[in-house]
DNA sequence: TATGAATGAGCGTTCATTCAT
DNA sequence: CATGAATGAACGCTCATTCAT
């Protein structure tokens, strides 16, 4: 039994030192992508950031690429949880709170993660096919459930009579513009996430018009 | 006065051959940059397409960025034109009329444009610092001009108060992406230009509730 | 013969034309050359400046190298001549007379040709095996001249016991660099030749010590 | 310990392993260059000959112009050395015997570094603008120490008078062809340095004449 | 004769990836 | 596991020369 726990721990000291050089790799990766972008960042500035063999980068990723892939995904996930959670059903919250609530969750979220948002927004395409798939993929997870709350809204009598999915992308447009402003263009530091939420519902919501 | 005619016809003859190969060359480039992006596009992509050597390529452009640039400003130069046009003279087209025409014709440009749109559409960013700065400040007079609008529609009391400068971001993000969805995700062959106005317009103008 | 003289005159005018433009080509070229060095220099430089067509240069030079040739033995020539003029017959001037003469005539051709004589000091070699070993002709001719006029020195007691072959390639160098300094680094524009030729004789007769 | 030491050794043996690399390759580069010149010899001629692929080229030298640099300074730095002992203290060796042995110096410094001499004596410019100064900048200093040499000869009563400057380029120029004579015409390999030395000062000290 | 569009071999350099140690 | 030397395909670009008109 001793010796089993000793192995275990040394398995699982070894496995948890595993975690931490892939983690700072990661953090690295991220800073740089977020700072140079996909093409401009070279393999050569990871590992030189990262103090880290050329071999080793490859001992934790398969390749730039995938790298770049789960860089994106510490994004797409928890935006993916964020939203997942609109509650549709009878008795759930009322459509116009929710909606405040998941516009709060969704810029807070990307606040928390700047640079992949930064990566996110800048390097919306051109690193190669697949990538641009997964892209679409994501933005498309995110225009469906626009599109079901829209339709939704419809059937309720809330939303004016619209085409839901020209009107999905009109919302995700809304959102990804002002992200890309606040995130990309500014540094996103002084980013006042409360007010940006507001204008945005505004705009979603009644337009631009004085009713 | 017969050779004067000769050599007339044969200059002409030889810069009218120039230009039909320059056109043949931005047309390959056209496409295959729309298809493939900036850095996945190769002068060898290029030059294979257009059937033509390596060496000629630079006899019509000074570089990769060079050709690049004109593409974009085939589309830069009509789009900026189109805009151009808005009048807030005293007498002229009451503004709703003016939004109808500008928006109608600026998504009629992109449909004659459609490679170009693509490229434009999903290019964004990361091809080096001066296109950065080329792009952001295309993007950066529509923003002043939708920016100007809104301004005037408050001072007229057509317009509620909002914040000019994000909202106008909220505007150019709703084009951005319908635009990125009929031309770069549908082959912007069918697009349906007047029902998109319609949409955007209508989002823009009052929002998805139903007043 | 009225018909044969038209011809004729047509014929020598035409050639005329065609020695002018020759010449024309050869005075640009031997202008950047002299300018920019041999490698630096390209068919472009010489056409644009010219105002010639690409083509009309390959009309009359073979090639890059051979309009290069032709400007070298613009001074390879007189030089040679010069040269080759010094008289050891019985009943010639004193050779000391000769000597300031020689040295006087070859500074002032070298001046005279000042453009080419920097192509000759500066791409001293380099170009290509052909044109070293031309080069090498060129300067063993002067050598061999220089020699012979040594060992004839040392027969008529004239000259200490040296190596003659040693020896010219002193004197050689002596004129070489001279000629570099006068020519190459300075503009060649002010050069006082009596004075450089006088240094030039006591040092190669005296040396720097004082006797 | 024992891992460290381990450690080192392996450390060592890389180190060491590199520099044999590094150094095969400038022994290879020295060679082409000094065969061919600068601008006839491309990197693939480099890297064929060494058996090495062209990436690794760039592994040891930052650029073609970055390995032709540091050829160069094998010799400018051993060279400027030896220039730079003479000795003009008071109690210092006799001028006479500094001369003797500061030419036997610089000879026996050329003769063993013959590839890189022919590289010196035959690619005089050309190569670029910075190149051009570096070598002006080494012939300079060259220059200037022989101006001073001869100035204080003067005073001293031991030089007659002279324009120290061009004098000095005299001596550079005998200095300059007997070695181009010696290690790029020849081989380089059976010169005898005792007597190309006693040459060059016997001609430099007193010329060509019978006293 | 004159033109200039066309050619394509060649260049120096980069960089993601591999693999022996 | 970690290393970093080695790889080589690929890149954008140049320029002396050719040739149809």
């Amino acid at each position: 039994m001793r010796r089993a726990t000793k192995i275990d721990g040394r398995v699982s000291r070894a496995a948890k030192a595993r975690e931490t050089r892939r983690a700072a790799l990661l953090q690295v990766a991220r800073r740089i992508f977020s700072q140079k972008g996909y093409h401009a960042t070279s393999i050569d500035d990871i590992i030189a950031a990262a103090e880290v063999a050329r071999g080793t980068f490859y001992l934790y990723f398969e390749s730039k690429r995938a790298i770049f892939d789960e860089l994106l995904d510490e994004l797409f996930t928890p935006i993916a949880e964020v939203v997942r959670r609109i509650d549709v059903s009878p008795g759930a919250p009322p459509p116009h709170d929710q909606m405040v609530a998941t516009v709060d969750r969704v810029l807070t979220t990307l606040v928390e993660n700047r640079e992949i948002a930064r990566l996110l927004l800048r390097e919306a395409v051109g690193i190669d096919a697949d990538f641009d798939r997964k892209l679409s993929d994501f933005y498309g997870r995110l225009e469906a459930l626009i599109v079901s709350a829209l339709s939704t809204g419809i059937d309720m009598g809330l939303v004016r009579e619209l085409d839901p999915q020209l009107t999905a992308r009109c919302v995700l447009g809304v959102v990804k513009e002002v992200c890309h402003y606040a995130f990309v263009e500014r540094d996103g530091a002084d980013v006042d996430v409360r007010k940006l939420g507001r204008e945005m519902i505004a705009f979603t919501l009644t337009g631009i018009f004085k009713h």
